[in-house]
DNA sequence: ACTATTTTTTAGACTTGTCTAAAAAATAGT
DNA sequence: ACTATTTTTTAGACAAGTCTAAAAAATAGT
């Protein structure tokens, strides 16, 4: 049985490993854990003690079967938590993460899996990330395509959004930017590689940074 | 904010005083919370100190309004995640409660209200312990007739159980007893204080230790 | 009321997860 | 290849929450 903090290190080892690089330096991790890398140094001696993590004193670290499991039940809770959150109980997505932080360290599988039932076993949450079942399985097929890729005159469905702040939820929110949301690109400018999509029969600008944090299909 | 340690203490005070004497012994709480008594003397002091407990050497201790009113709400999280598994995720009672132990540190108020919504508002939990409002008010007429005080023909319905072992809840179950379950008292045993009852048209005994832990209108 | 017993507190220690400061290893610059 | 810089680890400290052992206060027995 694992501590929060062990299971968050474990979550973050998992992220970095997806998005950046194999191996993860302690640094980057220090970072993203938002500790001093000393703290970093000891937590990863622990890990590997219990063979969660594979760690070379001065050559990072890198995720076990047994720790990329684990990792993957904890964000299948959350991401389970997080479409609770919004489907049954009405909050907004740029609310959610907060909370589902705190939900995804609840201990039970049978809670997990009663849950995941209950919510008509669902593939994505709500920011288009893919929920891992039981085993640790998911497709993903929903964040592959950034916004910023597309062409003139495409029309695209939104299937997800890159985790981002409160603010950028809430800017979302405004423009009515969800899951399922139907866009064309009208034009895109080079000379800051802005786009101008069409959206319930409004026109918006979206920074480059904006488009390359939304995905479509 | 408060740690899930020093919530559990608050929760404890709080229990202790409903059922015993008003000024909880540091023994008596260290047996509650399975701790030795040394371990309660330096908490007792921690919550002192942050004026959620009014504690003399010696002397025991005593929840103060700010204390009562923390507790109430841990309380409230407990009893109304206890609703959800039972009524939305269809646990059994016996099982919710080690579960409800996790989900009541979760700290978003909004979550409570939201999910208390959800739930419709409801006034008792599964065992019919009541469950505060967000203000920290309830009404207590569940629990108030145990069932060994009822008169043989009375035909009474279950309103509540003590909280009990985890054996106790199933054989509960296997009784089909639950609330709302209507039942007549057809014999009382003086010998042994058993007492014969009818309940889905099954006759059972139950034994007084029984018969005291439920609690019927 | 004095002693024995029980209850409670204090003192010192251990673990977890963090920190700072210093040392060691790896990397980069010329 | 040697030095400078960066990265990482080690060593020692601290807070929270627990423990054991010993001391102090309260309670009970006669």
């Amino acid at each position: 049985m694992l501590t929060q903090s062990e299971e968050n290190y474990l979550k973050a080892i998992f992220a970095l490993s997806e998005q950046q690089t194999e191996i993860v330096s302690t640094n980057l991790l220090s970072e993203k854990m938002m500790t001093k890398p000393s703290s970093v140094s000891d937590m990863l001696r622990k890990l590997a003690d219990k063979s969660l993590v594979s760690y070379l004193k001065y050559q990072g670290c890198e995720l076990t079967d047994k720790g990329k499991n684990y990792a993957l039940q904890i964000i299948r809770k959350h991401r389970l938590w997080e479409v609770f959150l919004v489907e049954k109980l009405n909050f907004g997505w740029e609310e959610v993460h907060e909370i589902a932080e705190q939900l995804e360290h609840i201990k039970s599988s049978k809670l997990t899996d009663k849950l995941d039932a209950f919510l008509h076993y669902p593939k994505v949450d709500p920011h288009g990330d893919p929920i891992p079942d039981k085993n640790g399985n998911f497709s993903n097929d929903q964040k592959t395509k950034q916004l910023s890729f597309s062409n003139i005159n495409d029309e695209v469905v939104i299937t997800g959004v890159e985790d981002g702040s409160i603010e950028f939820f809430q800017f979302l929110k405004h423009c009515e930017i969800g899951l399922g949301t139907k866009v064309k690109i009208i034009a895109k400018y080079n000379f800051d590689q802005s786009v101008l999509i069409l959206l319930n029969e409004k026109e918006i600008v979206l920074s480059e940074l904006v488009s390359q944090k939304i995905y479509v299909q």
